[in-house]
This record gives structure tokens, sequence and C-alpha cells, in this order.
RNA sequence: GCCGGAGUAGCUCAGAUGGUUAGAGCGGGCGUUUCAUACGCGCUAGGUCGGGGGUUCGAUUCCCUCCUCCGGCACCA
């Protein structure tokens, strides 16, 4: 029995929940249920991410205060979890005050250790562009590619957090506590990059308003990491028991593997600074794909976490059991840690054999019997054999395995074990066979059997409970037990049987997981497939109007547009459009995306571009096409001699781009108006 | 191109600090029971453990090299 904490990432609220959040959640709320169950005092954090230049300028685009944007993106997420089953003990804002008070606490006694000290970063800034530009992104002289015009020097206030100083105690910890960055691989990783040597570390922006003002010097915002990070921190600081948490508890950070680094190197680094206890552990996961195709926006209707649920719920019987149903995926197809799909195919193919023939029909079959042979009453159990021992062994050993693979955060393992279980209770059924004893008359064979059964089965429902919580409570029902409540300190991990005296009532009811028939399976992928909307058309309106669809719509409504701001005729007239034809086409050693061009614009000699549509193209298929070229763009050196004279205009990402073209068979050299 | 990871049965993957017949689940095939959601149980997969080379008495497991795939980074005006 221990304190355990545990957090998800606070997600950004650029986006509407999609299945990776919902992945992490999940995870991070079984792990919860799991501690629950084992009577530790528990705690899941999650929330929300609302600072920074992104939610400002598209609050303005979208005219709403940045506030106001905020407040409706984090209750997307504030109210989908419930939905899954996830009960967050906090849900966290970085815009509420809580957390903006204790943030500016925690930079002033990171100050106040000389760790935090103002200087300066050089960089070129375009006035036309308000932000500073990366030498990578200017034309050759210095020219803003944006506004074709020259870039100034400029050096921007800021502070830095010394984080050249904790290179060697954070070498010193990844040493000392192997565990505290997960799993190893990426400990690997997050080592040599500690090790190639630290910057320090760039923490407040005056370029922007939106975030928390720096404690003493408010033309400064802190810079999103600070500000983010700290949130696990100030969280955890409103009351004395909470505050426990963190000072003496098992703290754990479930993050995606793109920002480990964060977690891992400068979060501690901060927390060392102010002298605060460090997190155990930092376990990034992999990413999901789903149908093996990258999540996208484009693919929004078809990886909305609630829409997948409800849509397989509803062919497994009710809407409500496919929350419990996509946790079970999520935590049993996916090894915890490496990158994972979500194939619906194969969720449809899980779900019967794993839930429905293995567990559901378990249960079943279970009951039937006690109806049957016990006249609906719970037996009590007489003398066990070595079937029933073998069983009961079995149950404590895997209950124990399973304990330990939660314990190290593996609940694709603790599922496996937990469902051979189910598979050995099966296999026992059919040895001992009750219904051959039944022939006999054995009344008390017969009890002891059931008996056994029944506990393999209570044992099973408290450890489905971290995954399948709504089930659980089904299970028990039909098993005449009542749902699983925990205590702290009190361990309700299964470590044993305990038989229950007979004579309670059962209560047989529904199947618990009705299989899925070839028509539901046809009906559910086709309703889920990932379909990229048509050109131009309202994603919504092009999904399929079936059930689900109209399910996840109100989770998906109104994603952020991309509205770009407006230009005069006298500015797009200035731009040089022509029809070109390629003459030749070859790849660029060393530089994957890009190819040489030689393009005919209907001038003396073609032209020479790079264009990046090495992922899409192979050179000797773009030779003789007609495309659209910019023809007065600034040339771009991409060196070695290599300059470019002109852009191509495609769509697309850039392993599937198109390009633009015109219909008609138009000489080289025509300008597009 | 650089840095990671991975390439094992139809599919998804596990595993061996080098050693008699390389494993699991799912799917497929055969058999079988009848309590159950036509569900369970038993048997069954003849896989060069990506290719090549090396070390060794012996390698799929160690070393080198090559290929392929997946991430990340860079290039992508």
């Amino acid at each position: 029995m221990s304190r355990f904490y545990v957090t998800t990432p606070i997600y950004y609220v650029n986006d509407v929940p999609h299945l990776g959040h919902a992945y992490t959640t999940i995870t991070v709320d079984a792990l919860r249920r799991y501690h629950l169950l084992r009577g530790d005092e528990t705690r899941m954090l999650t929330g929300t991410d609302e600072h920074g230049l992104k939610i400002e300028r598209e609050a303005q685009e979208r005219g709403k205060t940045p506030i106001g944007l905020a407040t409706e993106m984090s209750a997307r997420f504030r109210e989908l979890w419930p939905k899954l089953e996830i009960v967050p003990d906090d849900f966290i804002r970085t815009t509420e005050k809580r957390h903006e008070d204790l943030a500016q606490e925690l930079w002033k006694t990171v100050a106040a250790k000389e760790d935090i000290y103002l200087d300066h970063y050089e960089g070129w800034y375009c006035v036309g562009c308000e932000e500073l530009k990366t030498e990578k992104e200017l034309l050759p002289g210095n020219i803003c590619p944006l506004h074709q015009r020259p870039v100034e020097r400029i050096k921007e206030e800021s502070y830095f957090f010394r984080l050249s100083k904790y290179q060697q105690p954070l070498l010193d910890l990844y040493e000392k506590h192997p565990e505290f960055a997960q799993p190893e691989s990426r400990r690997n990783e997050v080592v040599s990059f500690v090790r190639s040597g630290l910057r320090d570390l760039s923490v407040s922006r005056t370029s922007f308003k939106w975030g928390i003002p720096v404690p003493g010097d408010p033309k400064h915002v802190m810079y999103v990491w600070f500000d983010a990070l700290a949130n696990y921190w100030t969280a955890a600081q409103d009351t004395a028991a909470h505050k426990k948490f963190w000072n003496d508890g098992t703290v754990v950070h479930l993050v995606g593997k793109d920002i480990l680094r964060f977690h891992a190197v400068y979060w501690p680094a901060f927390l060392m600074s102010a002298g605060l206890p460090l997190p155990k552990t930092v376990y990034a996961h992999g990413f999901l794909t789903i149908n093996g195709q990258k999540m996208s926006k484009a693919l929004r209707n078809a990886v909305d976490p609630l829409g997948i649920a409800r849509a397989f719920g509803s062919v497994a019987g009710s809407g409500e059991a496919g929350a419990d149903i996509l946790r079970y995926q999520l935590l049993r197809a996916i090894a915890f840690g490496q990158d994972g799909d979500l194939d619906l195919a194969a969720m449809v193919e899980r779900y019967n054999a794993d839930l429905g023939k293995n567990l559901g029909n378990l249960l079943a079959r279970t009951l039937g019997l006690c109806t049957k042979l016990t006249g609906g009453k719970r037996p009590a159990a007489a003398k066990v054999t070595d079937l029933e021992s073998d069983l009961l062994n079995e149950a404590k050993r895997a209950a124990s395995r399973a304990r330990d693979e939660w314990d190290a955060i593996a609940p694709h393992r603790a599922l496996e074990i937990t469902w051979g279980l189910s598979s050995a209770a099966n296999a026992y059924v059919d040895r001992a066979a009750p219904w051959a004893e039944a022939k006999k008359g054995d009344q008390a064979r017969i009890g002891t059997i059931l008996a056994t059964l029944l506990e393999v089965l209570r044992i099973l429902s408290v450890m489905i409970w971290p995954v399948l919580p709504k089930k659980s409570d089904e299970m028990r029902a039909q098993l005449g037990l009542s749902p699983l409540a925990s205590q702290i300190g009190r361990d309700a991990w299964p470590s044993g049987a305990e038989f229950l005296p007979g004579g309670g009532t059962l209560a047989p009811g529904a199947p618990l997981f009705p299989t899925v028939d070839e028509d539901g399976a046809r009906a559910l992928l086709e309703t889920l497939t990932p379909r990229i909307p048509a050109e131009g058309a309202n994603a919504d309106a092009a999904a399929p109007a079936t059930a689900s669809a109209s399910a996840s719509a109100s989770a998906t409504a109104s994603t952020p547009t991309e509205s770009p701001s407006s230009v005069t005729y006298d500015q797009f007239a200035a731009v040089d459009l022509r029809v070109g034809r390629v003459r030749s086409a070859e790849r660029v050693p060393k530089k994957d995306k890009l190819l040489l061009l030689k393009v005919d614009v209907g001038e003396a000699e073609p032209r020479t571009i790079v264009a990046g549509l090495a992922l899409s193209f192979r050179p000797e298929d773009l030779v003789g096409k007609r495309v659209i070229v910019v023809a007065n763009l600034a040339p771009r050196d991409f060196g070695k001699g290599l300059i470019s004279h002109g852009m191509l205009l495609a769509t697309g990402p850039s392993e599937k781009l198109a390009l633009a073209t015109v219909a008609a068979e138009v000489e080289p050299g025509a300008k597009l108006k």
C-alpha cells in the first residue's frame, strides 16, 4: 500500500480530442483503477495546456478571445473522459489561477537559486510576419520568403534556465534510477541526448502576450515548457493531503514518445533546481495508427474515440459497452511502449475471441449450469480434487503474475495473463464435466465444481476491472456480487481462492459480450473506415450518414479551419504564374525529398527548379508533364551550386502530392490569371 | 544522409547470457463434447528465426556487412 500519483500530459487545445489522446488517458485511468484495487491512495491528473502564440493567433482568426477558445476546447476533453469510463481525480487548466500563481512561485524559487538569468537571443525578424525567422527559412540575401523584403537582425530579450548546470546531475539520475525514463530504448536516447551537451534553455517570450507573466517582469511571459510541465506539481499543492502525493508518493508520468525529452530532461532539471522531489518514472508510449494509417485531421471522423466506442458498442448490443471494448482493445493489442495499430477488423476478431467466446461464454455456461443443477443458487464447495486445486493454483499464479505486470506498467501482458486464466477455466469445465456428475446424481461433486468456477469468475471480475469497469460490474451482478468498491489500505487484488458460502442468489442475464456476426462486422467497418473528405467539402457532411457518425458529430464539430489572411488583387497579380513543361528530372544526391527539374516556361532556356517531390513521384514520370510554375519567386540556394529558379504548385501531404496543372493543351509560358 | 528500433509460422507477436524436436494467441485443417453466446476442449502449422560473411566443436541467438521496413532529425521556396 502506498501513495500513487499518475498523470497524462496536458493536451494542447488547438486540436479536438482524438484516439491518441484517448489512448494515453485510458492507460492512465487503467493504472489508476489498478492501484485503487490495491488499496493505494491514488490520484489521477489530466488537463489542458492553453497558452502560447498558436492559441492567441487562432483565437484572433476565429474572432474569439484566447480564453474563450481555450475554455471551449478544454471542455471537449473534460466532457469526453467520463464517456470512456475515465474518472480523473483532477483536471487542470494552465489558465486557472491556482496554476498561474504556483507556476510563478516555482519560477521564483528557481530564480532564487540563480538558475534563471536574463539574456538575449539573436535572430532575424521580419516585420511583415511579426516573428523571428531561422536562417534556414530565409532566401539568399536575408530576404523573408513571404514578404520579399530584407529581415532585420534583432535581439529578443529572453530569460534562460541554466540547463547546462544540470547535465551531470541528470546523468547521475539516469544512472542511479534506471526506471526514471522508460522504456529502456527511449532512456538510451535521452542519455545520449544529455551526454551530447545541454545548452541553457530559453524560458520566456516577449513576442506574444498569451501566457503566464514572468514574476517581476510582466513584458515577458513564460515559454511553453516551464508553464506546462509545472502543472503536475501545481495541481497537487492545494491541500496537505494532495501535497503528500508529490512529496511522499510514487509519481508516474505517462507521455507520448515525442515529448519524453521534455519530461525526462527539462522537468527533472527544473525540479532539482527548485529542490523538489522528482517523479519516479516517466514512461513514453508509442504512436498509434488506425488501420495502418497515420492519424491526421483529414481522418478525424475515423479517429474520434467516442465514435469508435459507440459504433462498436452498438453492434455488440449496446453503445454504452463500447468504451470498455475500446479500452480492452487498446490495452491488449498494443505492446505498451511500442508503436501500435488499431486495426478495426482485428478488433472485431479479438472481441469475439477473447471477450465473447472465452470470458463471456465462460460466465454464461457456468451460470447456466447453476440454473440447471443447483436451482440458481450459489452452491457450497465440498472436497476439492486435483482438478480444482490445479485451477485454483493457476488462478493464484495468474493473479500474482498479472499484478507484477501491472506494477511494471505492462497492461498488455497483464491482460494476456488474465485471459490465460479464463482459458484454463474453460478447459476445467470440460475436464470436470459437471453435466456428467449430474447424471450420476453426485450433488456434492457438482457443488464443488460450480463453486470453483464461480470463485474463478469472481477473481476474473476483479482482474478485468481496471480495463473493463462496466463489464466487471455487469459480470459481478450476474454472479450475485456487488460492484467493486475500493478502500484505502485494503488490497482487493486476488491472492487466492476464497470460497463464498453457498446459498446466495445468482442472476444470469444477457450475454456479457454478444458475438458480432459477419453482417455486424461489415457494418462496423463501413462506418469506421477512414475516408478522406472530398476536396473542399465539409468533413462532417462527407462522413457516412450512420448512427455512429451522428453520434460522433458532437465531438467533431467546428474544428479550427485555416483561413489565410486576404491579399489584395495587386498582391495577387504580382505573382507570375505560368504553364511549364518538365523537360528533365533527376534525383538530388543525399536529399531524399528533392528533385532537380528543368522546366520549359517559354523562355530561351529551361528553368532549373528544385522541388520537394521525390516522395511522390519518380523522376521519369514527371518528364513531359504540364505544370504550374511560380516564375518570379526569388531564387533559392540549396547549397553546392544548386539554385532553384521557381516553384511548382502542388497539394497534398509530401508523400502523396498532386501537381497542379491546366486542363487544356496550353503551350509552355502561358500566363495564368 | 544521420540517429534509433525492427525484420521469427497465413496474421499479430514472444523468446533464447550460443547447444538435444524454435514458442503463444488468432486464422486454417482434423477430431470431439453438449453445460453455454453454433460456444468449449484436444490435436494439427513441417517456419532457410531478412541475405551474405566471420568467430566457434556448434549460431536463429555474438561480431562484421548488405538489404528491407518503421520511427525521429535534416533537406522539402
